[in-house]
DNA sequence: TACTAATCACCCTTATGGGGTGATTTTTTT
DNA sequence: AAAAAAATCACCCCATAAGGGTGATTAGTA
């Protein structure tokens, strides 16, 4: 059998970094390496802990948790970052998987889901609870009552990846005038006057 | 305590449909409306069975899941999908997370997570299996080694977002040639010499 | 039948996008 | 402290793309 998963944990509030860190080490098979309360206390030393996995609050004095993923990451290019906080907001949960963490958890989740996931996570999985895989999934998701045509929803997303009018035109197989049509009658179901704009509200509204 | 969940199952496979009707109708509080072998099929009938959540399998003959899923959502707008399948092929499972899928398994999950997912998507929830958990987050992250600079990265998600020149200077409040600076240097890194082109390459890499 | 979607046409003007070349200042790394 | 990389700004050029206005045809659908 494989040797003790090896965890660091960073996180300020010391009643729940002790915590963690006393249930992680009675698990069988994981090894709690090192705890520090901020990311800065952390930098100096974490590389010679060489954690396999980074149990990350991100609500901390000082470089902030979602900071401190891309210099952890940098430290320690092999170590896995899973962030364990209160918030459930949508932007930090994208924020964190963009600069690197590998799951996401939040802090109501039972102990013996956590253990799981320190586990889960060492072994190429992405665990996240509940709530926040429906956050992702909803991401996703377009809205399905679009004022949008599926010509015009077509052309928004052509525009959305750069492309010019005769590009456009060239990939569809119409006339630039046909382009030319439809990207005005976008901007008037949208209320725009520009690319940008249109955009813009497409996203919002999760048209494309 | 609140009535049974009514499941409607959409699965080609005799053997298959027949295994997971009995399985979720044995479970308590749980009840299968209906299962039918192809989505064709089920679009006459499927809106009197009033099912919660429909398992859809994505390889049919005739329309296949993907497709079938947008229409469901259609005949039953409060009705949740979770797709159940045997592939793990990114793009289908953004395909259907898109389409309006509430959750994304494999058919190798135990049937007691099955179980579980339905009444997690039925809750709101947005159950995943690990192996689809980690390509999501996967596809959320970017490339940690960018060739980009920070200030190059930021310019470029602008142009992705269809600014123009000027925009992006007023928003960064730096000189329109700095941006048209910078630009220069990301088609040149990037190897590229139009907007469309620069952000194909770059979502291509992950680099935005 | 009337409405929407999708297609194409021609008028107009401005500003944008992309290529070339070079320099200065600030920040980061060694 | 020195060297390298990132960020800033400047001025040359020109083709064309973008957006506004107005209108028409064809096909499919409610």
């Amino acid at each position: 059998m494989s040797r003790d998963i090896r965890v660091s944990i960073i996180e300020d509030d010391e009643t729940i970094r002790q915590g963690y860190a006393f249930l992680i080490g009675e698990a069988d098979g994981y090894e709690v390496v090192s705890h520090y309360s901020t990311y800065d206390d952390a930098a100096r030393k974490i590389t010679g802990d060489k954690p396999d996995v980074i149990l990350l609050d991100i609500e901390m004095p000082g470089t902030n948790g979602i900071e401190a993923i891309p210099k952890l990451k940098k430290l320690l290019p092999q170590c896995f970052i899973l962030i364990l906080t209160v918030y459930e907001s949508e932007k930090q949960i994208f924020n964190a998987l963009e600069n690197g963490a590998s799951g996401y958890l939040t802090k109501n989740t039972p102990p013996s889901r956590i253990i799981e996931s320190i586990k889960e996570v060492k072994e190429g999985g992405g665990p996240m609870s509940i709530n926040i895989a429906k956050l992702v999934i909803k991401s996703f998701q377009k809205n399905q009552e679009s004022p949008l045509s599926k010509r015009e929803t077509q052309i928004l997303e052509l525009i959305r990846d750069g492309k010019n009018r005769s590009q456009i035109a060239r990939e569809l197989f119409i006339d630039l005038e046909t382009v030319r049509s439809h990207v005005k009658n976008i901007y008037l179901k949208l209320d725009v006057n520009s690319r940008a704009d249109a955009i813009k509200t497409a996203k919002e509204n999760k048209l494309i």
